[in-house]
DNA sequence: CTGTGTGAAGGCTTTCACAGCC
DNA sequence: GGCTGTGAAAGCCTTCACACAG
């Protein structure tokens, strides 16, 4: 499978397409069309079957797409079928919520373990996730060969830690922290960034 | 000013470029070359001065930007120059995390208020943002003339809500819900799915 | 006749190349 | 000489139009 040369916002839709596919199994639906997955996505139609060309032929013409195949499919592109073990480093106000959050494994994630600076003083909400010290995490993420991670830490320590993930082999980060972190070529980061969502929004505003 | 016709992105990294000069002018920087204003935002430097020129004229030729004086035309063209009151909608475990994490304030966006379905449950944190009762959101919205919102609901209420705050007079929303909403034209909504997120990334790791 | 698959066209964004100003 | 501003070119993504299968 080529993992070059696909867009990438086709990879994104993918995991919108997968949620909606996931919804309609859960309501008994065995067949869709291009047209109605497309909607429920907020795309055009012929995007989303663009979109899937990008890995093969998927649909029955004059009927439309198996829902439970079509949604295994995405998943294997995807990389859902077992269970991605990641680590998250800050356990500060945000660190902490998606600690809790826990939505991740339904998703086929799983953060298994967490680190932080003060790693005793956070651990009063008492979930189930360890909270390490951070000398721990790079033994920690070579020995559970773990490839991603989640990085909420204040903005002064985010490249120190992405150099130490990256170092013991992390090769994805989703990064909360409010800045630019420079990494490898063969490392992805995405970034999601609050307050540039809140300055984009406010710009739309007249 | 047009506030058609100048791409999304440019908007975006308008973000970013003035996170980058304000951490200059901390530093008692006056002055910053396209380079290297373009390099601490992780872009290449045509692109920055392609971003810009939408917008006007702001350097100096020979010289570079005025880091200040880039900074205010930023911000008015973001429509950061004044404190914009948001509310949010949904005190769960991201959205008090939102609620705590309070940075908004120095981007110049001040959460007024919050609301949520179980109010009274929610307000342990001792924040000092109210937590109100879902039925106060429309009056309120209304008569604070709140034109941003964040939403943290569960998914199945995220359409809903969203409804009640457009029909509020909300023109701006901040998607954390794990689903699409649908909006009329004239309102704009910025979506953060931390499961499209990983997924993504981990399309990425061989 | 319905609905997918896809080359080609169109539109948008980024990058290039260089003119222009300090 | 150094660095910005910008039309033109290139590249990328989306949309169209329609061939084709069930």
């Amino acid at each position: 499978m080529p993992r070059i040369d696909i867009p990438r916002k086709s990879i994104y839709r993918l995991s919108i397409y997968q949620r909606c596919l996931q919804r309609l199994r859960e309501n008994g639906v065995e067949t869709v069309s291009s047209e109605a997955l497309a909607k429920a996505a907020g795309v055009k139609s012929t995007q989303l079957r663009k979109d899937l060309t990008y890995f093969g032929q998927f649909g029955t013409r004059g009927l439309g797409y198996n829902v439970e195949a079509l949604s295994t499919t995405i998943g294997e592109v995807l990389g859902q079928n077992k269970l991605q073990p990641v680590v998250l480093v800050g356990v500060g106000n945000l660190g902490s919520a998606l600690l809790r959050y826990g939505g991740f494994r339904k998703e086929g994630f799983e953060v298994v373990a967490a680190f932080d600076a003060a790693p005793e003083g956070r651990r009063r909400d008492g979930g189930p996730t360890p909270v390490l010290a951070m000398a721990k995490l790079e033994p920690f993420v070579r020995e559970n060969d773990v490839k991603m991670a989640i990085l909420t830490v204040p903005a002064p320590a985010a490249q120190e830690v992405a150099n130490a993930l990256i170092h013991a082999g992390v090769q994805a980060i989703l990064n909360f922290s409010p800045t630019i972190i420079d990494v490898p070529d063969q490392v992805v980061v995405n970034s999601v960034d609050l307050a540039v969502e809140l300055e984009n929004l406010s710009y739309f505003i007249r």
